[in-house]
DNA sequence: TCGTCCTCGTTGCAGGTGCAATGAGGGCGC
DNA sequence: GCGCCCTCATTGCACCTGCAACGAGGACGA
């Protein structure tokens, strides 16, 4: 009746397992911004993108994060409309390319950053502890996956 | 004005590679059996552990594969009606509790699962050959981060 | 100047998600 | 048998998400 069905082990699956790490170690951090901050992760990405002294400018546009942050530009429009009703960033239409929206950080977007920042510097530090000797290995694998696959268009 | 701010680069922070990769390579997969069988990944995770010759009985409830997957249960609920809509699973109130819901593959899920294994195995493989000779570093190094945090209530 | 085509950002929609609440049922002491 | 408390699974709600469609604006040639 019941035909083989060929063995598979979910748990030694390595997109299931980068699904299940990925998910675990941003909870952790995640949750400390969220709860003391109310910001989520697609927050949280735009912010540091603002946060960044970028190559020239001082602002940044959405396509400009959505090409360096792995997020659709609705996700990143969304997170930034919330930040903006926070009173984390502001909006400002670009004066030499009227389509464009110019995101940068207010004094109270700042101020928070240099409370996450921090958080998160020392929360890398204790992954990489946690990684031990392992930890370039894996930094390396992690490169190749990731060198590979995103062709970004 | 605008006071120092710690630099901090996302492109190195671990939580968002491993969200990247995760990302990356579950949806190359996740994108073949979405378009040909209208599969989801929450979908394929149930069906992977219904797949399996579980332990010792032949069926399986939700709080089982909560427990081995890292899903809310309302999360693999909402999977398993889907996937019974489609007619790959059936659910039957358990004999000795009632309280249980029994999921067990249709013949059409049985027959699904004899496509997409094989898939998954082959993919499993392209990763791993992509992985080279980080391969072995890499995934001790996953497991380290897996182990460290999963408390699992 | 006008038309055409492209880019940027937002939004409508349908659907997925987490969380808390719910209801059905089980276990156990009295 | 009856309460009480626990567990299983589902569901209501508010929110987030991807995708496609949209409007506003820019670039460029005729």
């Amino acid at each position: 009746m019941t035909t083989p069905l060929p063995e598979f082990d979910l748990a030694g699956f390595t997109p299931y397992r980068l699904a299940v790490a990925a998910e675990k170690t941003s909870e952790a951090l995640a949750r400390q911004y969220r709860e003391r901050f109310g910001i989520s992760i697609p927050e949280w990405r735009v912010l540091v993108h603002l946060a960044q002294p970028l190559d020239g400018r001082s602002t940044v546009s959405v396509r400009d994060i959505e090409a360096r942050v792995a997020m659709e530009k609705s996700k990143v429009s969304r997170a930034a409309s919330r930040l903006e009703a926070a009173g984390y960033i502001e909006k400002a239409a670009d004066a030499g390319d009227r389509r464009l929206v110019r995101l940068a950080l207010t004094d109270k977007g700042h101020a928070l950053m240099a409370e996450l920042l921090p958080l998160a510097k020392a929360y890398q530090e204790e992954l990489e502890r946690r990684l031990g000797d392992a930890l370039a290995d894996f930094e390396a694998g992690l490169d190749r996956l990731l060198d590979t696959l995103p062709p970004k268009s």
